[in-house]
DNA sequence: GCAACGTAGGTGACGCGTCAACTATTCCGG
DNA sequence: CCGGAATAGTTGACGCGTCACCTACGTTGC
């Protein structure tokens, strides 16, 4: 038998998945919009950023952002062609490559940066009191247990 | 100057934007595997079995689903090819269409609907409290007064 | 009754993500 | 050392979403 959704369930089911939507819509567009960057490039570029040498094994980011070697390798393809990155060999292993954080790429990450918090802050934690913070917090960090099948409950 | 999040706000952030990322391919892998419809399908046959004749002028339907109406004429083509949904002509005006569910189409959405609700149910419902489920409604529901420009604080 | 405009919907190109297959290198057991 | 397995990374095909543009029909005003 089937456990359909009651009221209070749907309302909440719907009310994430319509967030989802419209949130990361908005993101987007305004991200696109102030900087030519998208909320891909804009992980990938903050991924870099974060490293001590601005440099990173392909597999490594990969691991990092959770992301498909394959959605990656594409990825870095475009941002290459867009010279926000570059490729270097790397010498103790033949197979592999370093992806390198260009000049124009760490100055289009540092321009987009600030906007990008100023959108974050101002559509979601502007809304959020406290308490809101901490059950998102809690609410999210239960559910990803759930997906890892550790299981609370 | 820039506000940038503090440490209770990224874990929040950071926290959404994961469970997302994975919640999302995880529900989507489950129904593909389950019944070969994506979670686009699903919502595309969900809206249509919604309404009483299993009918719907394409317009209506992107306005229903708040998709783009290119998106939609490209997805209704692809579940089309599928057998998915079928066209009508619209009788009292001729530049109109009319998107009916099909016997197929019915009968992937009925298979589809349990496993799909029992998924949200096991990922996300008997992971969340009632206390929690409100707090989401509560949450999803103060972000997008936010994306609306309805300012609440 | 016809020009101007609005509306319903489709199309093509392009960027993106996934899957499966592929190349090139390294590792490891004998 | 040498043959097979593992690893690093790329590629191509295909489905999906967006943008800009297009066609065809309806509406409205003179």
């Amino acid at each position: 038998m089937t456990r359909w959704l009651d009221e209070r369930e749907q309302a909440a089911w719907r009310g994430l998945l319509r967030m989802q939507a419209r949130l990361q819509g908005e993101l987007h567009r305004r991200l696109q919009a102030g900087s030519g960057l998208s909320l891909t490039d804009f992980d990938v570029l903050v991924a870099l950023t974060d490293r001590p040498d601005e440099r990173c094994r392909v597999l490594e980011l990969a691991t990092l952002l959770e992301w498909e070697k394959s959605r990656l390798s594409h990825h870095l393809a475009r941002m290459q062609k867009r010279g926000l990155i570059a490729r270097e060999e790397c010498d103790d292993d033949g197979r592999g490559n370093y992806v390198v954080l260009t000049a124009a790429g760490r100055a289009a990450i540092e321009a987009a940066a600030p906007g990008h918090v100023e959108t974050v802050r101002e559509l979601v934690f502007d809304a959020l009191s406290d308490d809101d913070v901490a059950a998102l917090t809690r609410i999210t960090a239960a559910v990803q247990a759930r997906l890892d099948g550790r299981d609370p409950r």
